[in-house]
Parts: C-alpha cells; sequence; structure tokens
DNA sequence: GGTCAACTTTGACCCAGATCAAGCGCGCGA
DNA sequence: TCGCGCGCTTGATCTGGGTCAAAGTTGACC
C-alpha cells in the first residue's frame, strides 16, 4: 500500500485555480484568511485510497486538480461508482464521523482539505460557506438523479453516450474549446471505472465504445483520446433532447 | 385533468405534525411566525400532478401528509423515478425558476407550501433555514447514491426486497411498532410505480413479489398489505448487511 | 348485484447484456 | 531488445429480465 504524502503547498487562496467554484467561491478576503487558517494540501498517486468508506474523516476538503470517484461496494464485490470529483467538487460531510464512500484517485489528485472541527464551527458563523455548500449540495443532487435514469432506463449504448456526452460538456466548459461543434477530450476513466459508473460490465463498455467508433459518432486515437465530430448527434445517441447545447 | 384545490387550514406550526423533522425544525417561534404569514396548505388528489418538468414554481415546501414521487421522463416515454416524497420531505429548489422533475401525488396530498421569493429572503437572514435544508439535501443525496448501487448492481430481486425493506424501516420509525421482528406495513405504491422506481418493468415487478411470498420472506394480505415475519431475512435478499437492524 | 376499468398475475418467448475465454498491443523495467 | 503485465478488444454462449399476450381480481359506480 501507498502512503500517502501530507505536503504544504503554500498557495494563497486569491491564486487557487478553483477559487470562483469551490465551496470558497463566495467567501470575502477576511473569510479567506479564516480558511487558510485551517486549511493544507495533500496530493495522491493515481490509484491511491484517499478514505475508505466507514473510516473516520478528521478532515473535510475540495478537489483542486485530478479526479476522484466515490464508490460503494456490496460484500460480493459488486461496486458502483456514486460520484465522480472532478477540481472544485466538495468531499465529506460536515457533521458526520465517517465516510459513507470509498474515494478513490484515479488520477494524480490534489486536495484542499479543512480540519474538521474548526470547519464545522466556520459554518455556522459565516453563512457564506454554508450558502455555497447548499448549492453545491443540490446541483450534486441533481446530477445524482440525472444519473438514476442513465442508470435505470437506457440501454448500453446509450448509458455510454451520456457518459461522453457529460465528460465532453465539462472539458469544454473547462478549456473553452471554439464552437465549431467538434470536441475533443482524453477519458480520464478505464474501461472498468466506467463500467462501475454505468452499471456495465468492462466487456460490453468496450463492445459499445467501437460500435459508437464504427457508426462514426466518435473518432478514437489510442484507448483514450475522444474525438467528437457532431455534440448534436452524440446527445441524440444518449436518449437526450439534442437541443440546448453545451454552452446553454 | 383534476383542478388543484387552494385551501386555507389555519394549522398553527407549533401543532403541526412534522412540526421537528421539516425544513422548519430548527425554527424558534419567532421564526415559525415568519413562516407563518408567507405560507398556505395545498391539498391534491392521489394521481394528481404537482408540477410539471419545466414549469414555473412559485412555491417551495414540505409534504405534510401523503406521498408524491418525483420522476423524469424520456422523449420516448421511458420514465425512472428519481426520489420519493414522505412526509417532512421538501419540494422545490431555492434559487431556481423552474422544476427539474415531475412531482406527482401518489396517494391524497397536503403540502404546507412557503411562497418562493420571501422563502428565498428568509434563507438569507435566518441561517436555521438554511442549516436544516443542508442537513436534508444532504441526506437526499446520501439516499440518491445508495439508490445508484440498487439501480446499477442489484438483481430484480434484491430490488423488490431492498425497496421493501426501506418502506419497512420508515413505517417502522414513524409508526413505532413493537421490535419483535415482525413488521407489517402497506404499500403505498402501484406495482408500476415500484417498477419506475427500480428500474423494472412492472411485470418483473409483480413476480418478484410473487417469488419473495412463495419462498415466505413475505406474508401478503390482498396486493398491498405486507407482513415481514423476519427483517434481518429480507435484509439478507436485498443484499445487504443484515447487521445493524431497523432501529440503529 | 352487474358492469366496467384499473390493477395485477401468470405464461411463453426473445434479446441485450453478462459471462467465460482467447488473444492483442503498448509501455515499462531488466 | 526482450518479455511481462495490464488494459483493452473480440468471440461464443448463456441467462435474467423484457416483451407480448391473456386471464384473474377488486372496487367503484349504476
Amino acid at each position: 500500500m501507498l502512503q500517502d504524502e501530507t505536503l504544504t503547498h503554500n498557495h494563497h487562496c486569491g491564486e487557487c485555480p478553483i477559487r470562483h467554484k469551490a465551496v470558497c467561491a463566495r467567501c470575502d478576503t477576511d473569510e479567506l484568511v479564516q480558511l487558510e487558517e485551517i486549511k493544507y494540501y495533500r496530493t495522491f498517486e493515481a490509484g491511491q485510497t484517499v478514505i475508505w468508506s466507514g473510516d473516520k474523516m478528521d478532515f473535510v476538503g475540495s478537489v483542486v486538480s485530478g479526479i476522484a470517484t466515490l464508490t460503494q461496494t456490496m460484500e460480493d464485490g459488486r461496486t458502483q461508482m456514486v460520484g465522480l470529483l472532478l477540481p472544485s467538487d466538495f468531499v465529506g460531510r460536515p457533521g458526520r464521523e465517517g465516510s459513507a464512500y470509498d474515494v478513490v484517485a484515479t488520477t494524480d489528485l490534489v486536495m484542499c482539505c479543512f480540519r474538521k472541527k474548526p470547519f464545522e464551527q466556520m459554518m455556522e458563523g459565516t453563512p457564506h460557506v454554508a450558502q455555497r455548500l447548499l448549492e453545491m449540495t443540490l446541483d450534486e443532487l441533481d446530477a445524482a438523479r440525472e444519473w438514476m435514469l442513465v442508470l435505470g432506463r437506457k440501454t448500453a449504448r446509450e448509458k455510454i453516450a451520456s457518459l461522453l456526452s457529460i465528460i465532453a460538456r465539462r472539458d469544454a466548459s473547462l478549456n473553452l474549446r471554439p464552437a465549431n461543434g467538434e470536441l475533443v477530450f482524453d477519458l480520464p476513466l478505464t474501461r472498468e471505472a466506467m463500467a462501475d459508473y454505468l452499471g456495465l460490465t468492462l466487456e460490453t463498455v468496450s463492445r459499445q465504445i467501437s460500435a459508437l467508433k464504427r457508426d462514426g459518432v466518435i473518432h478514437l486515437e489510442g484507448k483514450r483520446h475522444v474525438t467528437v465530430p457532431d455534440y448534436n448527434r452524440l446527445m441524440e445517441e444518449a436518449g437526450d433532447d439534442a437541443d440546448g447545447g453545451i454552452f446553454a
């Protein structure tokens, strides 16, 4: 088992890449100073487990860079991913001791952690933090519910197309691509992780990706580098209304 | 189409059955007075739609009695239930215009509604409301994620057992049954609604309920009245760890 | 008490996706 | 440069749950 490294990055919140999207988004300068008091950075290597389900958490925090997953596992080993954590996403639950899920770093990961106790105290005092956290939690709830439709009612092909469209959309909003209709991105997940997200087997994931490629919905270079020539086509394949687009 | 009836029940919050579980749970007497200013009751008959997905909502509110469902529908008619709203559960999202889901009354329903604008203003001023809403939203997120595991990885039989155990658990906590291991309750959902919840067809739901009955996991009187002779057995069938029980 | 409609059960058959089983290909360490 | 392992693809076969179809149950309303 690899060991966590605890690092002090000494970043100032003002220069933080997720400053305006994370829990701290609404904080003013004074509040940031308070947060800096109780924060520290941790890094994890790809594949490392951040927290095991049931473990006591003495921090909460934000993903600064990299990708992590939230997964649930049954006794017999069946696993379901229940959250995909991207930069600015929040980890942990104020007011709860243990973690309800396994949190695993899918890529190299940097987290901005807050000591739990003082963070909880701060939540009481500064509404800006609690307000932002509520907003983010409501967004996650919407995402989880959208995912319930995918898991419960979509076909394997639609599931893959849904996942690709979500990743494409996020990448577009992060890296502001030209709006010429062509999108390019790298898959941040293995076939197995995609399967765990979608409630499929990795073989089915592989087959459906091959099928979408054969049908010209996507183009692949290597295993991970994806080009989407027509986003609306992809949305149709996902079974979603093709209107609205990425930049809505 | 049936028509909504707007009634004034003139209940006082102090006597409200969901006083200590709903968004208002943490409010003090003064804050309740504020809430009473902006609240009104509405009733819906079983089967009536409370809000259509995309409709503008001019209120948020709590379920006082009865059961409602949150569902998403694809263009071709496939539907997935994404939330089951029981008394004290919250409906609507502060800060958003339209509803993201169809909300349907499954049984006769009484809702305590707050005019949206003033409620949003109150959220800014009185942290007790926002705090409670955050807590409830986090609980719902956990429930949604547990449901993702059910939808993505469980067999039809396990899905049914999971749903029964959830309903049994809630009923036990509401109506404080004797802890002799035997639980009795009524199914508040049709076979079709169960199917929509579980990502199954109504035929499969019916077959699996028959199978659980045949195997002695449950006993049925009529279509809806269920007896669970051994809750741990049911939990095993659900694929969950049988420990912990209802009263944890 | 009869009729109708909504809900439910059960049966027969089929198919999407799981399972089992080879192989491929690329990056990495020796 | 080789070989080894991990992630991925592809094929063959199997099966759980979907689909289609028919009949049973219940209760509400004449």
